[in-house]
DNA sequence: AGCTGTGAACATATTCACAGCC
DNA sequence: GGCTGTGAATATGTTCACAGCT
């Protein structure tokens, strides 16, 4: 279910001060229609209460477990040129539940502590900390040109999740579940919507 | 066609050595099946040769075209952090065919050019840039509580279709095209899979 | 009255399978 | 023989509409 995690974030953002949500309400914020809302919903195991809404924490708390933020997974980030720093610094993974392990580049000159604490280690580092930590998931954050190397990397170093950001599409074998975001892309998709649509 | 892009990504990576592509051959490297990539490209006037494949470069510039990535769209960033200096610095932007009118940031001490010749202007100069270089897209690398306001300063400028990296969901009226893309998101449904699928 | 949960209807997307062309 | 283009079959996703609970 990919809307899952945009109404996790949807109820995040509502706060404290909402404690329970009604799946029209839900929906104007995550603009879906509210129909669909409580399929997704009770695909999860139906605990709205009828005539009120859902509990908020209640539905957070089934949507992290269900996606399985509760599990705490170690990840690296490969590539610590601006998108790699802007994900180690970026608050959403460490608060969505994800362990940063590390950040590594193969540029020694990126190498020790960025302005926001993380510190960057060589890429000769990754392997062994892949294996110490039981990393499962790696970020891919490199140049185009380097990417199915880093990913070949990874998978080797006993990887099964990688998520790509390089502008290029990487092969991996069965089993190992491979996500490329071309952050071109979804520009080229407005563009689309754009340039068609009216 | 959210596939549109994928295959543009490939078709290029291919190279110029590779005048002819099957659908068989873009299928496995775009991960679909071949009748999939068929139906799709048929849908753009069919011109492929039996027996043969597609022109390479005949159909990169059907998808560009398609994809309205000839029109040269002019585009702002706002945000000049970590990730919207990865995206000003990006070369896919401008490969593929949009023209940065500039980044802007609210932070003064930010100003100035950077390192990779992209200069940062104050937030104040946006309105005048977007409507001097009628500007068509926005794309927003703000931090989460900033984004709405962004986003209304930029529709009120008349930009009609934003890309929204801040992590959180930003309402628009109709018209107006909004992609909110959270880098979170995509590593949420990794852990999804990763939990669910085995 | 207000809202959930869900079967049924509808809409869209994907895959198969094969005729037709090079 | 190899490949496209596409109707038909299948699968998936979305929306409607309403019974049933609080």
């Amino acid at each position: 279910m990919a809307r899952l995690p945009l109404y996790l974030q949807c109820l995040e953002a509502l706060g404290e001060s909402t404690p329970t949500v009604s799946s029209g309400r839900l929906a104007g914020i995550a603009n879906v229609n509210s129909a669909q809302v409580r399929k997704d919903l009770s695909y999860l195991g139906s605990n709205g209460v009828r005539g009120v809404g859902y509990d908020r924490s209640t539905l957070i708390d089934m949507i992290r477990r269900e996606l399985g933020l509760t599990e705490g997974w170690p990840i690296v980030i490969v590539g610590a040129g601006n998108l790699g720093s802007a994900l180690a610094n970026y608050g959403g993974f460490l608060a969505a539940g994800f362990s940063l392990v590390g950040v590594y580049d193969i540029d020694e000159s990126k190498l020790g502590p960025t302005v926001d604490g993380v510190t960057v280690q060589s890429l000769a580092a990754l392997e062994g900390d892949v294996k110490a930590n039981g990393v499962a998931m790696g970020v891919v954050t490199t140049p185009a040109a380097a990417a199915q190397e880093t990913v070949d990397r990874l998978i080797a170093a006993g990887v099964r999740s990688i998520l790509n950001f390089a502008p290029c599409v990487v092969q991996a074998p069965k089993g190992v579940d491979v996500r490329n975001v071309d952050l071109a892309t979804e520009l080229q998709i407005l563009s689309y919507y754009r340039t068609q649509h009216r």
